[in-house]
DNA sequence: GAAACGAGTTTCATTATTTGGAACCTGTTG
DNA sequence: CAACAGGTTCCAAATAATGAAACTCGTTTC
């Protein structure tokens, strides 16, 4: 039903259980009715009442009386700007990519790894200006997608195969790359070359390069990449950006060592 | 020791503490050791070991193992990315927002309520490009802000109750209302008046002009403001944009009522 | 208009989880 | 090397979560 990835494996407790009605209610991306998060979930009506109480109660649901339904609370945009000051790469790159959005002139992602999938946290579209939430925030798969190999690419033996295992395999495109061994094969490639590419396997004319932003004890931070459509740009096009691009994820990485909060 | 108003009255069960626990980490606004937080918490040791352990495995707070310290986990931004989207007036305003301030050439607040504390979603700083989270999901008092006694005002009375009792009524300025008659004096006026002022009731030299933005059956589900600084402008220089601000407010409060979610 | 229905809410004895004092690690400091 | 501080684990007692079933209350059906 869901072709995405699980996220969490074991339920720790009741705050588990709590976290994961909150997932279900987000990833519905619409107010949802008591009865069809019922459907869903395997917990019987009541306590499903009462962890929704709960959550409402504390503001990380908002219900909605007249239409009886449920939506993510406004706690969570509270909480999420302490969680992207402090967390995310973002506010330090911020103008690092400002200024490679300029001088390449295509749309720059930075991603973080959340649980094996990619979380984007920051986006320049050259051209236009920038879209709040609507873009940081957005998770995307990390088997298909260039900064999702990037960073897989670079975790040590045992995170990288937990990562792996995560993934869901979805042929999105021709292109994607559907079994484990494909992608570890990709991912040998990805830390020999120091690069990523995404060869159209999440979208169909959408490619990019991309590069991680590794920690001076080699610890993956996050990642970096360049996107373009087919129609615009060639893969060589992508190929003339590698030294920009590459130079920037390391700047970044020097950015985000030395702003460390001072303790 | 904390000047802010307190939130979560009573704590419902476990959830409930483990979502103390995350908004002291959050409200910290940097990294935080687990000994810092256990001195400030009434949980004995091991529980707030646990609930960390719990928060920090659900992706809620990260855990920094070289510096032995937590902050709050990418998850939450995530979660507040669909927060965004559905829960907040943010999305609809946008273009709204961005034609009232390239209009009056000042900085546009949208805000909303939290549990008596105001909650900003968006901001439009006529000049500079936008920036992200840095600005929406911040928080400030309601009691000495233009959009918070504009949304106050317009409660109905039990909720307009509740709200002037959370209030912390610091005085930040000379002219900020510090007592609970003053306020709730203030808002019978506003709700006369249609728009409300921040006289430098929050920081010396800004002052700003707001109105609430009401849905059909009269509900506060927002409010909208301009702000400037003495030095820039008079008092009656904001005065000559009341009526674009309340035209606005009204498209806004049309916006949201007609794109409510297909069910 | 009564009866059946569907969605949501409450009850209460049972069960499972959380609790927290104290003991236990483990790397540091005097 | 002993004392120590910051973390981590134990386990019996206390507490909170559970879920089947009963109950509202507003609709729809006969």
């Amino acid at each position: 039903m869901n072709s995405q990835v699980r996220q969490q494996g074991g339920a720790d407790g009741t705050v588990g259980k709590a976290l994961e009605v909150l997932d279900q209610v987000a990833d519905k991306g619409r107010p949802v009715r008591f009865s069809e998060l019922l459907a869903e979930t395997s917990h019987p009506k009541a306590t499903l009442y009462r962890l929704l109480q709960t959550l409402t109660n504390q503001g990380m649901l908002a219900y909605d009386e007249d239409r009886q339904t449920y939506a993510p609370g406004l706690r969570l945009v509270r909480l999420a700007h302490s969680a992207w000051r402090q967390s995310s790469l973002a506010p330090v790159a911020r103008p690092y990519l400002t200024a490679l959005a300029q001088k390449v002139g295509e749309t720059i992602h930075l991603a973080q790894l959340d649980r094996g999938q990619v979380l984007y946290v920051d986006k320049m579209n050259a051209a236009e200006p920038i879209e709040m939430f609507s873009q940081a925030g957005k998770v995307g798969p990390g088997y298909c997608t260039g900064v999702g190999k990037a960073m897989m690419a670079f975790l040590d033996a045992d995170d990288r195969q937990d990562a792996i295992n995560r993934q869901a395999y979805f042929a999105h495109t021709p292109n994607t790359l559907t079994t484990p061994d494909a992608l570890a094969a990709e991912l040998d490639r990805i830390k020999a070359e120091g690069v990523s590419y995404d060869r159209e396997e999440h979208e169909p004319g959408i490619i990019c390069i991309a590069a991680p932003i590794l920690s001076s004890t080699g610890r993956v931070i996050g990642a970096l990449s360049i996107t373009t459509s087919t129609s615009r740009q060639s893969f060589d096009g992508l190929e003339q950006h590698r030294a920009a691009l590459l130079r920037t994820a390391q700047d970044i990485a020097g950015a985000a060592e030395s702003w460390q909060f001072p303790t």
